[in-house]
DNA sequence: TGACGATATTGATACTTGCCGATATTGGTG
DNA sequence: CACCAATATCGGCAAGTATCAATATCGTCA
């Protein structure tokens, strides 16, 4: 409430926000899937093909992967490829494994809190 | 190009993106990790406390966790609890799974295509 | 150097989203 | 029933974002 005072001043700085969102579209999944089932470096024209959205649109979701830090690119030649950044992925399975947190043990017999909570 | 002279019509209709853009939210995200660190069901009021926006805002982000199938939720008297659904921890862990793809295996001695790719 | 193919950037537009104040709804209580 | 506390919904605004056409950039090759 007083920290929002600043208006609307946060969002996506923390990294790991950075890294969902950079995954949290239809067309970036899509090519991080390719990326992914390819195993390794993928033309950035071999993207244009599956994705269904213009060049440019492309052009601009590999940008915004690369600024989640989900891949690197490297040109070679007219092609510029594209891969997975390991760091990224293993910091996305991480965070998976946050969230799984509880669910993973049998969970202790829990008492429901049948009286008011903390508020 | 064909299929989105459909102009912008398909937007997280996807499961996978729409369970990835639940997620990629700092307040969500701060959500879902609390959930996960509870262990078990939590109430509302719990989340205006750690989440630095107003009340109608955590209430606004619950709905769309709720509706991405990260939680479900449960009136208790004047109170309602919400719930990590294991089935969302479930599918987000083969997300980052599938993503891993090749990063886990010791990545076949990849012969890098010195020539043109397939466009 | 000039033409060409592959990507990236720019500019404009429409849609989406996060936020809050005000208000409605729900359930318990006196 | 009237009141109160906890949540949810509504209305509206400001910022973010996905998309494309047009254009710029970069590298290769003749």
């Amino acid at each position: 409430m007083f920290v929002n005072t600043i208006l609307h001043m946060k969002r996506a700085t923390d990294p790991d926000t950075q890294l969902l969102q950079g995954a949290a579209d239809p067309t970036r999944l899509a090519i991080l899937r390719q990326l992914a089932a390819a195993g390794t470096e993928v033309c950035a024209c071999d993207f244009t093909a599956c994705c269904d959205v213009a060049q440019p649109t492309v052009s601009h979701h590999l940008r915004v992967l690369r600024e989640a830090g989900w891949v690197s690119s490297e040109r070679r030649a007219s092609w510029v490829y594209y891969r997975l950044e390991a760091d990224a992925v293993a910091r996305f399975r991480a965070l998976a494994g946050d969230l799984a947190g509880g669910m993973l043990a049998p969970a202790s017999p829990r008492a429901l809190p049948v009286v008011q909570p903390s508020a």
